[in-house]
DNA sequence: CCAAAAGTGTTGAAATTACACCCATGT
DNA sequence: ACATGGGTGTAATTTCAACACTTTTGG
């Protein structure tokens, strides 16, 4: 794009909001989460039903439109917030759904975010409150518009970027068991790994740290608990690190 | 998104203008070229001179407003014939750039889109015509707003896409010999590959074809053009096959 | 006949896959 | 004592990286 970042004054920016802006068209832009969580072994997303005009009682990924004083991640934020509790998740770009005839009569182009988030963490009151909800993945029922296609698109380009960034980790909590991360690539790539390629694997990467905890939630023998080392992650990324699983 | 798909009343759409659309905001929405080529072994870069306000005679990617009735793509199409004489260039996604404040004072929301475009192509007189060039990749001028940023992004993902799909392929002529495609993988990634490698390598894609014809303007012996497979292609690329080279 | 680029195979190292048993503990 | 899931090592296979010479032909 060709905009003059420099002059400051008022006089000039009015002047291009007649000259050189106000003869091209605006937009509505909006932003809508794909958000995956995993619970219990299971891939799951969060879809919301909505409760007002338009589209009430049908299922809708949780979206909001873009103000102009925001970012577009600030928008997607928000309305996470607004709609689950929860806030800073890490969240990418997926891409923009900006066909002429998207919507209805007034053009507006939405920008996919994709979200991870730990399934423990939402606000389950909130949740319900707002009438969101999380589905099995591969159970997903109808969503508006081209909604379906961004989860398709979302779930995509998760398995993709899983191949160079340890991208699952998000999707644990902060202290998680070898087993659960490797039921999460499991569940993304639905396929059974080896345990014990797996394990030789993801600890070859050299950002996990082993706790001394266990978890005896799931077994008596219990599974010691790893964090993630962001630290030497960073190292790792800026050298280019190939992270597949 | 949460726009209802349904009624076509002019109506009903009216009444959303007033109580659910017009209480949001609109933008304005540009995309930006950046556009790779690939000439005598050197990988450049399409950018112009600016010949009107605002910003005349800085470089700049090669960008437009989007219309209310085109879709992204068909404006940077529409840009890219009106300032190369290109069609149908090949192109993708990179990601917005919606920083609140990137331009000034007027919000504006641009979507980067990369480019790879066969150099030989291009309308040279409507290059020249509209000021516009080819440069060295690594011998950039500084571009204007967050533009230089923008081409930072796209080498970044032409390179890591470049492992997974034969993206490289399009950066040659219909007709190409493996010396070529070699050194133009080469130029994206910066770094010398063993010939006899990297023929192993792409020939057991089995996505290229042979051709009787030599190219014999840089040797002697002459080189066998080959050609690329599209549909052996497409049938790879739905099983996931990885085409790191 | 020679310069200049095209084309071709082999070998060792490294990474990946396949595969089966013992361990710790709560009941 | 036993059922349950956690944890470990090794050998076969595949893939990758390094390496040098012969071929063709226009000048």
């Amino acid at each position: 794009m060709e905009i003059e970042t420099k002059p400051n004054f008022k006089f000039i920016n009015s002047m291009w909001e007649n000259d050189y802006y106000s003869i091209h068209d605006k937009m509505y832009i909006a932003t809508d989460c794909i958000i995956f969580g995993f619970d219990e072994g299971v891939l799951k997303l969060l879809i919301f039903k909505r409760k007002v005009q338009p589209d009430e009682g049908k299922f809708s990924l949780i979206g909001s439109f873009v103000k102009l004083n925001e970012s577009v991640s600030s928008a997607a934020n928000r309305v996470l917030e607004e709609t689950t509790g929860l806030k800073n998740v890490f969240m990418q770009e997926l891409k923009t759904y900006n066909a002429v005839d998207r919507d209805l009569g007034f053009r507006c182009i939405s920008i996919g975010q994709y979200a991870l988030i730990r399934i423990e963490d939402y606000d389950k009151d909130l949740v319900e409150k707002y009438g969101a909800m999380w589905y099995t993945f591969d159970e997903l029922p109808d969503l508006v518009l081209d909604h379906n296609l961004m989860v398709k698109d979302a779930i995509a380009r998760l398995r993709r970027k899983a191949r160079y960034q340890p991208i699952g980790f998000e999707l644990l909590p902060e202290k998680f068991t070898l087993p659960q991360l490797q039921s999460l690539y499991e569940a993304i790539y639905q396929r059974e790994m080896d345990s014990r390629n797996f394990r030789k694997k993801v600890l070859s990467f050299g950002v996990l740290i082993k706790l001394e905890e266990k978890d005896k939630t799931s077994s008596k023998k219990g599974a010691f608990y790893y964090k993630f080392d962001n630290k030497k992650y960073n190292e790792l990324l800026s050298k280019g690190i190939n992270f597949e699983v």
